[in-house]
DNA sequence: AGAGTCTGAAAAGGAGGTTTGTCAGATTGC
DNA sequence: GCAATCTGACAAACCTCCTTTTCAGACTCT
């Protein structure tokens, strides 16, 4: 009874060691998720090489490759709702339409900042499983909730009409998720400040009263 | 030399014989990969024995799994296809907004018609491979087209703005398949013709020049 | 210095899938 | 009736991957 059970090694602590290595199997994963052939092709077995750790710390880590996906799926996504937030919180004195382009512009350069982590949040992660499926529709009714909180702030404010937007708002969403798809896939040429304009234009489109 | 090397057997030609296993093997497809757990979990053991043949006329008909998958997709593709092609017709008179209306019920309910079509199209799809993906991004490129040559008529009529729509299209195609996906998903209870009057008035707030 | 713990590599066990080859029996044209 | 062909079932060969276990060496604390 002498040896020392405290935890520590290499000068970090225990938590800091499994922090370390979950942060370096998630940064592989993003490569190895994030580009062709990504998830559906990906190995337990390469995944690890990538990550310079070995199979038995993955299992320390992650019940299978699904969970990695799962998980990476939720820091997508937070990326993306914390630059929407910020964005929200900046824009709060704007008048609607320029408070609404600007959100928009942060959501577009934030999805589209690195294409691994949008092909993750739009491609991988569909039709995976019924757990994952579940996920996605959750963050995205988060997405749905974000729009119609806004939505009815406007109309509050008289600078939307009053009906109940959560099929538009769904629509939305798509059409967002749609168009930057296409978009990074390289369907169409067109600037981000294109992009947006055109996302304005439908979300106004939506939002007033028909003529 | 006597036998008869003229390919008829049961009383059907060779090409009917494999035309006849061909069908059936994608018709079993659709219940394998259109239901969960879908494509992913799929086995060429299973697809066979579901459609009561063998893995060696299998291979006799397609290349691998993912062969069945590419042509199931091309097949429900044609069938909305065709539905809102003959809409497009039998509106050919209407006034604009009814004619937007007709057709875009027609291509809900086409797509929505049977589940595991629907789940073909939007979810199973996505992510395979490379070659799919084209052939995905080749179909959509012709629904583009397809509201782009509407869309200049509309101008040419008097009854929409003249302007570049192909963002405009890409954008609305994703809010149709993003809503009909979360719709039939059950993220949210609503009629048929409520979805339709949704994606009419976002497809009239893009069309119609801004107030 | 030494007992006790943590690490990372390697491999074994096990499961499942794909694809090709074989073969007995049914069916054809002559 | 008979040779030639087609059919559908079966299984063998082969491969890849997941997951757990083992183990020698590095490291920590007393």
């Amino acid at each position: 009874m002498a040896g020392g059970p405290t935890g520590t090694y290499g000068g970090r602590s225990a938590q800091e060691r499994r922090a370390e290595r979950r942060e370096r199997f998630l940064r592989a994963a993003l490569d190895q998720f994030g580009d062709r052939p990504g998830y559906r092709a990906a190995s337990v077995t390469a995944l690890c090489e990538a990550a310079g750790l070995s199979t038995r710390q993955f299992y320390e880590e992650f019940r299978n490759l699904e969970d990695v996906l799962a998980q990476l799926h939720l820091v997508v996504n937070d990326w993306t709702e914390q630059a929407v937030l910020a964005a929200l919180g900046d824009s709060a004195g704007l008048a609607f339409e320029a408070r609404i382009r600007a959100v928009l512009r942060a959501y577009v350069a934030a999805a589209t900042d690195d294409p691994r982590r949008l092909r993750i949040a739009f491609v991988e992660i569909i039709g995976v499983s019924a757990a994952l499926e579940r996920q996605r529709l959750v963050r995205r009714s988060r997405w749905v909730e974000l729009i119609l909180a806004e939505a009815r702030a406007a109309a509050e404010r008289g600078e939307a009409a009053e009906r109940d937007y959560r099929i538009a708002a769904t629509a939305f969403i798509g059409a967002v998720n749609g168009l930057l798809h296409d978009w990074t896939a390289g369907q169409f040429e067109a600037s981000m400040e294109q992009v947006v304009d055109e996302l304005v234009a439908l979300l106004l489109g939506v939002v007033r009263p028909p003529a």
